[in-house]
DNA sequence: AATCGATTCAAACATTCGTTTGACTTGCCG
DNA sequence: CGGCAAGTCAAACGAATGTTTGAATCGATT
């Protein structure tokens, strides 16, 4: 009557979270729908409430799963691993605009629910920003903050910490509009880590021009 | 029996059109509902199928508002208008930014509907980008092409384009994200440009760095 | 073999939601 | 006035969908 052991490993569990991740992934929380979750799952109609309970409790499931994936497939590059911020940057976008773009072979999906949950919402938005992007963010900020140099204003650095992080995930975000503008994003994990490169490099030259410590060019 | 002639103003269709345009940014296409629409617009739940024929429909005419409300409110900055191209991009990176998060008083929306679209695309999308965006992007990679030089990659000319582009749209794509990370999107005029120019100097710096032209200093 | 808990299944249930219907109101024209 | 077209309305229809139910199946234990 009450659900198994969360830990026990029921075979349709896993099918059911890898269909439920590509479902939701695709279409978002509200659009998917139990029915063609459990088809794809083989799994019958009623698998889903008796594994999970409900609908909303498979998809935070599946958040948990997503996250929690993300992390552990390759360490966060830090400034302080890094000589130079510089060479942190370009590390960490390369880093970052895989985790966002690359769909795991099986089910990793977190940067495609992560494009759905800015659109609308749910509750596992604040839960996943609290826990998995702030840590993300915190790290960018102190290697833009190294490459600006002391004198940054803070709201200066604010924002462009957000730009950058604007460079590396509006391809996934935007990339319904870019496909149909004639610039699908890079899928591979080479096409993804040369396009993080030639971002990384413009972003380098902008914080360096920023820069209150660069010398200012104007005629 | 058949749809009145499109072009009359029956009191109800206007407001349906702008309580249908507050509910479809708001939540997108399929969950936006009627009965919430014709509630809003304090009018029987028949009004939509009786005025446009179906929720469809409706959504139709919202865009097509939308889009003609959006470029008709203010022309968009040339590169040709402007001597300087450095200044074509701050101009134009503040028009864009001011037509993406700023929601006109009564429905504009259009910023918000694409949003939507980008993370659950309907036909609506593709008419939209080839009539609103394709002309806009265009525009733009002129400017960067020119603020770049002759000697630019094409390939490098069209992603920093879509850099530019993704500095402008993502406080709007990301709202939900950046406002949980304690940065909420400017929405009055003056903040929106202040927040523009920053980052169009940011963007200036950037490609000006990445010109063949320029001298490079590595050391 | 008998038993018991866990799991699967087809069917049904309850609700939401887009749409349709048919009656009613209103304003206009002969 | 009488009739007609346009618009409004409450009610109901029908499909989609999350969930529940109760029986059937399977596997291990005694």
């Amino acid at each position: 009557m009450s659900p198994p052991d969360p830990t026990r490993d029921a075979d349709t569990r896993h099918r059911l979270l890898a269909a439920a991740g590509e479902e939701f992934s695709r279409v978002g929380f509200r659009a998917a729908n139990v029915r063609d979750i459990c088809a794809a799952a083989e799994a019958n109609v009623a698998a889903v409430n008796y594994h999970f309970g409900s609908k909303e409790a498979l998809y935070r499931q599946v958040w948990e799963h997503a996250s929690r994936d993300m992390v552990a497939a390759e360490p966060m590059p830090t400034l302080a691993a890094h000589a130079d911020p510089a060479e942190a940057l370009t590390d960490f976008m390369r880093w970052f605009m895989r985790l966002v773009l690359i769909e795991g072979t099986g089910h990793t999906c977190a940067g495609s629910m992560l494009a759905q949950e800015a659109a609308e919402p749910t509750g596992a938005l604040s839960v996943f920003v609290e826990h998995g992007a702030a840590p993300i963010r915190k790290e960018l900020r102190r290697i833009v903050s190294a490459i600006l140099g002391r004198g940054a204003n803070r709201r200066v650095v604010d924002d462009l910490t957000n730009a950058v992080i604007a460079l590396c995930v509006n391809p996934k975000h935007s990339s319904e509009i870019l496909t149909r503008l004639g610039f699908p994003p890079p899928t591979t994990a080479a096409a993804i880590n040369r396009m993080a490169e030639r971002l990384a490099d413009f972003a380098l030259h902008g914080l360096i021009g920023l820069s209150p410590d660069a010398p200012t060019e104007e005629p």
